[in-house]
DNA sequence: GGCCCTCGTGCAAATTATTTTCGTCGATGA
DNA sequence: TCATCGACGAAAATAATTTGCACGAGGGCC
């Protein structure tokens, strides 16, 4: 667990004084992670052995093991602390757009639940037919990336943005198949159907979506991916990037499970592409 | 400039004892970010103060303003020393993907050019007709999702994963249009063709590839992102997070430059899906 | 060749920061 | 009303960091 998770949630738990402290840490990082013992104390009107024993009450030894810690999680963390770019500038919005991302990932990860991704990963690497659903353009880019994942494993597979022909496919897969769906939303009422429909079936259904939405609720295992998005219209959503990283968690595991048969689909993939494309086989599978 | 890549560019002008506490910054992080001076010092076989001046040297005030720096960059930027999961636990191979997502991320930013990406920008912004193209699976994914961003913001667009759809639509392509071409690799022969034919036709053409590789230099202008893939033949390529996330800067400098289009439209775009969804209006525009 | 300057370095002292100790205060409950 | 407990701060003790100074090696100049 990072740090300031810690703090975030422990929060209610803590002294008058301490969470003062916790206080000025969650709302002026900047300053918490250049000052001084003193420094912090003063400004939250306590004395710095409470600091210190601050320090200690959320796992770290000392002080300055203290200051770290929260500098480690910090860049990646807080980021969400500071809402928008400062300016228009290729140079901010870049920066914002890379932020953000890595932040994304960052939530993503400290939300994910391990368990649930190796039930995930077992339902999938043990599928006659995997089915991966998703549209709108977000979610067609995870249902297809899903596709891309797994075949190369040797998992039979298709992707399908087409809500007619989600439906058919649904209607015509068999107990032994897996269908997974993607909604950024979690409001796709479409892919909702697919999976009353599976589920009526006896077919695994897998919604990566938001929790608590009408997705979620149609689907027997759910791994829950809730983020805020900013406020800028003009950005797009970087929630793409953990639905991306959720992808590849998953598809990791399924190779690790079928190990034998990712590693010879794999190889007979890349002898095709090295013969076809210039020899060079250091480079990546599928450019 | 981040701390890690400051010493690691400076370390040939540092002094012998500057270099021996540079090499174990580098190589042992851990241990540095949470010794203290005095267990730094006597590592390196230097004297304290020496190790004070190094920090001045690369920028700091003070030694503990110096290992927040480090900290800081270092969550991110040093996990490619560590290069491979643990095991193939579900929590580790999570940590694994998502840390090299957010250091692709790191990583690319760090080689960014913003100067270049106005000009990709303006080019875009100023087109009649833009076509994105990749293929691959990977780059059919950021030529999509190009598409994607793009036509929400008014830009006439249209993606094309096909070699010889690429080349007639290149061959009917008209001067003030742009082509923006995806290739990992950089080995993508066929789309070193259309940029060829492009450029002889007075056709603006944006690579986004390895620099230095034959698709590159077909290219008119080339955001290249460089980026050392793992080992791990199991694992998806991270460098897709930084070609996404490179997707997601070049629209919004386009959308700002066409702020009052990208409005207009985002609006339409907005409305009709709030009538046909389920009128909740904070969820994102596309599911 | 010798002189002087500069740079890198360590030592020791001075300064500063952090932690520990100990005692007070106020709340709680018998 | 008084004992008890936990939170807290003052001050002392300790530890860490920085500064000032001096020494020695290497290089350029006379």
């Amino acid at each position: 667990m990072d740090i300031f998770t810690t703090i975030q949630e422990g929060r209610a738990q803590f002294s008058p004084s301490e969470q003062r402290i916790a206080d000025i840490l969650l709302g002026d990082f900047e300053f918490a992670v250049n000052a001084s013992i003193i420094e912090l104390a003063e400004r939250a009107e306590v004395s710095p052995p409470t600091v210190t024993r601050f320090c200690r009450n959320v796992g770290c030894q000392s002080f300055s093991d203290f200051k770290v810690n929260l500098a480690k999680t910090a860049f990646i963390g807080v980021r969400y602390l500071n809402p928008e770019a400062k300016s228009t500038e290729p140079k901010d919005v870049a920066e914002d757009v890379i932020t953000k991302a890595q932040n994304a990932l960052f939530m993503m990860h400290r939300a994910l639940d391990p368990a649930l991704l190796d039930k995930v990963a077992d339902r999938i690497s043990r599928a006659e037919m995997v089915y991966t659903f998703g549209s709108g353009g977000n979610s067609s880019m995870i249902a297809t990336e899903m596709q891309n994942r797994l075949f190369r494993l040797g998992s039979r597979v298709t992707a399908s943005n087409d809500h007619n022909m989600q439906l058919m496919l649904t209607a015509a897969a068999r107990t032994n198949d897996v269908i997974v769906g993607s909604s950024f939303s979690g409001r796709n009422q479409d892919l909702a159907r697919c999976f009353t429909l599976a589920r009526e079936n006896g077919i695994t259904t897998i919604a990566l979506t938001q929790s608590d939405s009408p997705v979620a609720r149609a689907a027997e295992l759910v791994v829950g991916i809730d983020l805020p998005e900013g406020a800028n219209i003009f950005r797009p959503t970087s929630t793409r990037f953990a639905f991306l990283a959720v992808v590849d968690v998953i598809a990791s595991l399924v190779a690790y499970r079928n190990r034998k048969l990712s590693t010879v689909t794999l190889r007979h993939i890349k002898q095709q592409l090295v013969e076809h494309r210039d020899g060079d086989d250091r480079q990546i599978l599928g450019d």
